[in-house]
DNA sequence: ATAGTTTTGTGAACCTTTTCACAAGCGGCG
DNA sequence: CGCCGCTTGTGAAAAGGTTCACAAAACTAT
């Protein structure tokens, strides 16, 4: 059980995709799966399970498999699920809404504590019960909720600035739908989803296989 | 200059990347770039962005560096930015909203011809002129249209049936926002975008960096 | 008990990606 | 023209990730 290697970021996607693959075969009530069935769920191999798992511990029994409640707590205590975390959303647009809606956030224990936007016309308006407030006050709101993770839906021009102040206020990470590399503290782990750059790999796979 | 080996889906996102640093710097005025300011304004090194782009060509000039117009025109062309592509949206939920209304979305040729649904409240209403149509006309709109790429903005139980239908009428791609492992045909490039395992990648790094 | 079957955990081999280091090329200047 | 400073392009080395293969465990059946 090595204790803290450093982990790669597609080992760490490929734990995600085995929790949500233990919560379907826990759904289909299985009590129990092999490194083999797990792998047949996500798009990888028995061994890359087994070696994904064995950087935390060992949770398997020889012969048997793992057992699907116990490794579905292991892995949430892996990720820090087992916890609920405390959300900004700073940006009330459409992608705010969309996220601000979705159902899976506030069920995984991702709670948003407030919103705040720059547009005089949404403030003071609320969602659902939470009201939105001024974007000067997104470093009080950090720090009268301690916050844990801001999340940027903002211009691309505002979000260098929010990612600073969001950090200075104590922010301990960021999930960034801002088409911009941030730059912040070292220690401050930073999450993009960039819808361009999705859609430019694809671009890109489909010419490339065309060409061939 | 390697003409087609296996390009790393990192080295794209890269590309990607470089680009729109390309694009600022154009924006600032400046005609030139050194490996190294490219390099600065992504998180990656000098050597890391010759070696990508040595894999399609020799853009630079050594002593001088990239001419900026230039190589965003080459980038442009190893991405397949240099056409249309033609789009359809599945899904005309908060998330198919927000993607629809993304500014970048059309300005960099993505073209979404059509939207399909399956809430019969929404079927035939329309989206700044585009109407929506039936979920069983999936297949119709895409062979109708001669389309590229189908964005899977649907819930998690729908998508696998969606993706399978869409790849069968003839989509080169896609763009999938469920949470879910699609299986499809092995040519087909299939882009995630999985705001659950965004977070949880998330929490699993501030998790580890207070447990260091 | 013992033999047989199954499946984990893991070192070692293999493969891919990143980094290093430097020769080759380009422009400018005396 | 020939030297000098700068920056590319690229083999070779290093680092990092994935796959292989097998001993060690656990359960079953006889």
């Amino acid at each position: 059980m090595p204790v803290s290697r450093r982990i790669s970021d597609s080992a760490v996607r490929r734990l995600s995709h085995y929790l949500r693959a233990l919560e379907t075969i826990q759904g289909e009530g299985g009590g129990t799966v092999s490194s083999e069935e797990l792998a047949g769920r996500g798009h990888t191999t028995a061994a890359q399970v087994r070696k994904d798992l064995s950087h935390f511990g060992s949770f398997g029994k020889r012969g048997l498999g793992y057992n699907v409640q116990e490794l579905m707590e292991r892995l949430r205590g892996i990720l820090g699920l087992d916890r609920i975390w405390r959300v900004v959303l700073v940006g009330a647009g459409r992608i705010g809404s969309a996220l601000f809606e979705y159902p899976d956030f506030k069920a995984r224990g991702y709670d948003c504590v407030a919103i705040v936007d720059a547009d005089p016309e949404k403030i003071g308006t609320s969602w659902g019960g939470t009201v939105i407030r001024p974007a000067e006050d997104l470093e009080a709101v950090v720090q009268e909720y301690d916050v844990d993770l801001v999340i940027l839906a903002v211009p691309a021009s505002a979000a260098q600035d929010v990612a600073k102040r969001a950090v200075d206020a104590g922010a301990k990470g960021l999930l960034n739908f801002a088409p911009v590399q941030l730059v912040v503290g070292d220690g401050i782990p930073v999450e993009d989803v960039n819808l361009v750059m999705e859609l430019e790999a694809l671009s890109f796979q489909i010419t490339r296989a065309d060409a061939t």
